[in-house]
DNA sequence: CGGTTCCTTGATAACGATCAAAGGCCGTGG
DNA sequence: CCACGGCCTTTGATCGTTATCAAGGAACCG
């Protein structure tokens, strides 16, 4: 399936019927303002690892995430680096940086094979002119994107690597836990251990060595990026700091 | 002159000719615009140390600093707080959670007297609405704040606090440092030595070692909260990873 | 003055980084 | 089908930065 699906040209999407359209900020546009975007956007598919924007491009439109997975990765002079966030299928990415407007500030890569559609600039520009509804709604889904920012920061600041990582496996678990019959919940990580390591703001063997520590504390069982979750409970404790 | 003005009511502001209402988002505002916030909003003193809204408030309005010095922080379930950014005259402060619509997420407090203006929310709405250019401001404000936050995040996992206290450092000179003609700068922290630690995410006593160090090191030389830099290169060099 | 609050300094401990090495998984190519 | 190389993961040993605990001193304010 993966192989037929290869080397087809990208689908026909129109916003309309699109989840990214229904999901997020676009679902402010009438019929015809959507319709104008549908007839301005281009539609790719990247396949797995490649550069959707780079650091220091400049920023010329707005990605709608179709299907698949998106890191979104800062560099600095000295050549370190760091993932910032994923960005998941409906998601719109790189609105921080149009918005912005001095060129993209991260690069954007695929995870995994992603169809993506670009929203070109002025197509945008004029869209938020002609409907100021449009412009609150992602004002309120960058002040999100803020706050997230800001309670990531504060939890760097005070806690240990292995609640961090309990944290993280959680939100992973929201996004895309399965939970069976017994009460036992499945995922499959995303990302590797390693970028897991890169979101924490930790070093892939300290990451490796809470994991270990987890899975012998009955927290969960894993093999590769398959995690299972046998008792939530367990887990959520490990988000509290022990008392005293 | 402090005590003259302790008692006196706040002064009667208008928009035009603010220089919140020049310097920032603002200014996509027509007249006609900007006297419909003018006879909206109200304008209040607050003493040193006084909360202008707590984390939880709901959040009905945003707030431009005419005057003073206004710090954000968050706190956690566990009482652990971090101080996020401190906020100058000039700009305009609570919009993020505004926008994001689900009460505020920090709170924020006068560190120096400050003359605060409030705008409520339902006239900041219908301006928006109005006025699109408005939104487009508050988008690239945003943005540019969330740029700060991953900056910083970067920043805080790879670099030690004596870099962060010198990049702390040069951030305060570039705001509110004054050269004298010998070519050394000097600058008055607005805040304590310990709530930089804060803004760090570092513990008072590292700072304090970190400053005594680079005391030590000729990179500044300081008494209280002033601070002297004889030498400015010196002290960017502190910002840079030592070759190899 | 007394009482804060802030800053300093020392001793110790812990968490995580770093260095090093080996094993597992997977895709590629012979 | 197997061999190879690359990347991810694991594990061990050690080191360093920073937090923590503790206490004394300086500055500020009523």
């Amino acid at each position: 399936m993966a192989k037929a699906s290869r080397w087809t040209p990208p689908p026909k999407l129109t916003c309309t019927g699109c989840k990214t359209a229904q999901s997020a900020e676009w679902c402010a546009l009438d019929p015809a303002g959507l319709e104008r975007i549908n007839t301005a956007k281009a539609t790719r598919r990247y396949a797995a690892g490649e550069s959707i924007y780079l650091q220091g491009d400049p920023c010329q439109g707005v990605f709608c995430i179709e299907s698949g997975l998106v890191a979104v990765r800062v560099s600095d002079p000295d050549g370190n680096s760091k993932m910032l966030r994923t960005v998941d299928a409906g998601e719109t990415l790189g609105t921080a940086d149009f918005f912005a407007g001095r060129g993209y500030r991260a690069s954007a890569h695929s995870v995994k094979e992603a169809i993506v559609c670009h929203v070109p600039g002025d197509v945008l520009r004029s869209a938020l002119l002609a409907h100021p509804a449009l412009s609150l709604e992602f004002l309120a889904h960058g002040a999100q994107d803020l706050e997230r920012a800001n309670t990531a920061a504060l939890q760097r600041a005070i806690y240990p690597v292995r609640m961090r990582l309990a944290r993280l496996i959680v939100e992973f678990k929201d996004k895309h836990g399965t939970s069976s019959d017994d009460g036992a919940i499945a995922l499959e990580l995303p990302v590797s251990w390693q970028e897991a390591a890169d979101l924490l703001d930790a070093r892939p063997e300290t990451v490796s060595r809470s994991v270990q520590a987890m899975v012998h504390d009955g927290v969960f069982i894993t093999t590769g990026r398959k995690v299972v979750i046998p008792d939530l409970d367990r887990l959520l404790d490990e988000l509290e700091a022990p008392p005293e």
